[in-house]
RNA sequence: GCCAAUGUAGCUCAGUGGUAGAGCAACGGUUUCGUAAACCGUAGGUCGUCGGUUCAAUCCCGACCAUUGGCUCCA
């Protein structure tokens, strides 16, 4: 684009750069402008943005009550569902549930905890420790285990930071100066000391330093990790069992909670959080099954797009780099390219709008991101499938097969749904917080005219009839003025209102009045029923 | 984690170096009304946390915590 294009310009804001994009790298002062041709794109694009922020998901879902984050005594990232955000979480996982036993799923649960040797095994420790929180720790203490805590008497755990600590320091300079002093860089050491540090370090400063530090960091210790992904649970209950290959594929499906500690400058909102409810599940399949398999994940997306009305999205196709073998991503550069292949092979037969970038694969696959454009066209990286040919084989998986031989099976990894989090608040700022009536936490709320015995006598059973099929219905029967008793129900987004005054009553009538609709006029009132559960069971947009 | 900005009642926001206000919401009462807001009253705040300066700090300074906008990372 000539700089003669730009008819209209503004500027935005200021934030820090890292040069060259490498956070280890010195930092540039960046101001951010945008412009356009003219005045008019440049002016739809703020409209745009104005759009973007009164649909902001942590407005509305303050507004709806769907969620709070409790940073004083929960944590950052880690939302809280309220009940009306609960209710979406549910009809989620119902929809996922019903999709997921047509397409031959099976439904496991697992724990949020697992040992050291999960993570050492599946190759999260190496690959993936950084995005984990730290183990918790159970000590060896002779006849029981304790759980290292602070305190007076158990200061193991600080004992261990500070002997790492040390140990990085005097190997930093051991390396930079060989001759060294190690006194001075231990005095040193003692000298850079939080008060509290050194507290705890006077506890066991009597003890001989080395002699007990090497002890207490070596010590018979288990560890404990939250898990951070659920394959190696799923992966341990494939080895619960022995397979055959009529047994695959296998299905393994789990809505399993996730904690990744994400750096603090990364939260936002629902969209980027420390615990997180997955929609996940692992395939277990023979190569020769992994196209079908492929292909009916990829089908399973795009049913899903439909309910929800996207139109656009993109699948992003994340495959390896050869100089990040062994570090980034597992070291097995054939397997690699032979996955890739086949993944290739898939999207490209299937028409399936993709887009290759390299190097942002799994550690142990290549992984398809799926990217779609919410109502006013924003974009948002919502779930993700992952093709899994490593982690198997390191877990010892196998399957006999009609050679009588055992073979390791592939594992795909898929969440079409991604998480509750990121794609509730997705579908907040995609319908404005206007869910479509299956997803209503607030469905319907029976509204009369006033107080008066007669009306309200004629809308309780209409009320009782929705609660029993399982309708969210409220009532409002009260004196407020009835603008009043709108005004309340719109501004909670009650999807459907039926409206009760005398002419209704008399008539066998409701009148129906929707959120994002206004005023339907009266019906009789089986049929105002009849087609509310219809819209729910069809989940009709 | 890094750079920057921000933090006053449940929400939206005023305000001041001399221990805080409004509207909405909440609660109590009055009001009987056909599709987005009737009226009166009551209650509600350690002014993010901890330190410092000062006779005196919500206001000035510092540290920390959190949020927001970016960077890096990611579902």
């Amino acid at each position: 684009m000539r700089t003669g294009n730009i008819g209209a310009f503004k500027l935005t804001s200021v934030a820090a750069a890292y040069y060259k994009g490498d956070e280890k790298g010195p930092q540039l002062q960046r101001i951010y402008g945008t412009a356009f041709k003219n005045k008019t794109a440049l002016d739809e694009y703020f409209k745009m943005i104005e759009e973007a922020k009164r649909r902001d998901h942590r407005k509305i879902g303050a507004e709806m009550g769907l969620f709070a984050i409790d940073t004083e005594f929960v944590g950052p990232g880690m939302p809280l569902w309220l009940p009306k955000g609960t209710v979406l979480v549910e009809e989620l996982e119902k929809l996922a549930k019903e999709t997921e036993f047509a397409a031959g799923y099976v439904r496991v649960r697992t724990p949020h905890l697992a040992k050291e040797k999960m993570y050492q095994t599946s190759g999260h420790l190496p690959y993936y420790a950084e995005s984990m929180f730290p183990p918790m720790r159970l000590i060896d203490s002779g006849s029981h285990h304790t759980m290292i805590e602070s305190g007076d008497t158990i200061h193991a755990e600080t004992f261990q930071d500070i002997l790492k600590d040390h140990r990085q320091k005097l190997d930093a300079s051991l390396e930079a100066n060989p001759d060294g002093d190690i006194n001075k860089v231990t005095a040193d050491f003692f000298s850079k000391l939080t008060p509290e540090q050194a507290k705890h370090y006077q506890n066991i400063a009597s003890l001989s330093f080395v002699a007990d530090l090497e002890k207490a960091a070596i010590g018979n210790e288990e560890r404990y990790y939250l898990k951070a992904m659920n394959c190696p649970h799923h992966h341990r209950i494939f080895a619960a069992e022995p397979h055959s290959y009529r047994d695959l594929p296998l299905r393994l499906a789990e809505y399993g909670t996730c904690y990744r500690y994400e750096q603090s400058g990364e939260l936002f909102g629902l969209m980027r959080v420390r615990s997180l409810n997955m929609n996940d599940a692992h395939i277990y399949c023979t190569e020769e099954q992994f196209a079908d398999e492929f292909r009916a994940v990829n089908d399973m997306y795009l049913k899903y797009f439909k309910i929800f009305g996207l139109e656009k999205y993109q699948m992003r196709f994340s495959t390896h780099a050869a100089e990040g073998l062994g570090k980034k991503y597992v070291n097995e550069p054939e397997l690699w390219k032979k996955t890739e292949d086949m993944v290739r092979k898939v999207l490209i037969e299937s028409g399936i709008n993709y887009v290759e970038v390299a190097n942002e694969a799994a550690f142990y696959g290549p992984k398809i991101d799926v990217q779609v454009w919410s109502a006013i066209g924003r974009e948002f990286t919502i779930a993700t499938n992952q093709v899994d040919f490593a982690v198997p084989a390191k877990f010892g998986l196998t399957y006999r097969d009609k050679d009588n031989s055992n073979k390791t099976p592939l594992c795909i990894h898929r969440a079409p749904l991604g998480t509750h989090e990121r794609f509730i608040g997705f579908l907040i700022e995609h319908y404005a917080g206007n869910f479509p009536l299956w997803l209503a936490p607030d469905q319907v709320r029976v509204i009369t005219l006033n107080d008066d015995e007669a009306l309200i006598n004629y809308a309780k059973p209409i009320v009782a009839e929705l609660r029993a099929n399982m309708v969210r219905v409220d009532s409002d029967f009260s004196a407020t003025p009835f603008k009043a008793k709108i005004s309340n129900a719109e501004q909670l987004r009650v999807h459907t209102m039926l409206v009760i005054g005398g002419r209704d009553m008399e008539a066998g009538a409701v009148s129906v009045r929707l959120h994002h609709g206004g005023p339907q006029g009266a019906k009789p009132k089986g049929e105002v029923i009849a087609d509310i559960l219809a819209s729910i069971k069809e989940r009709r947009a």
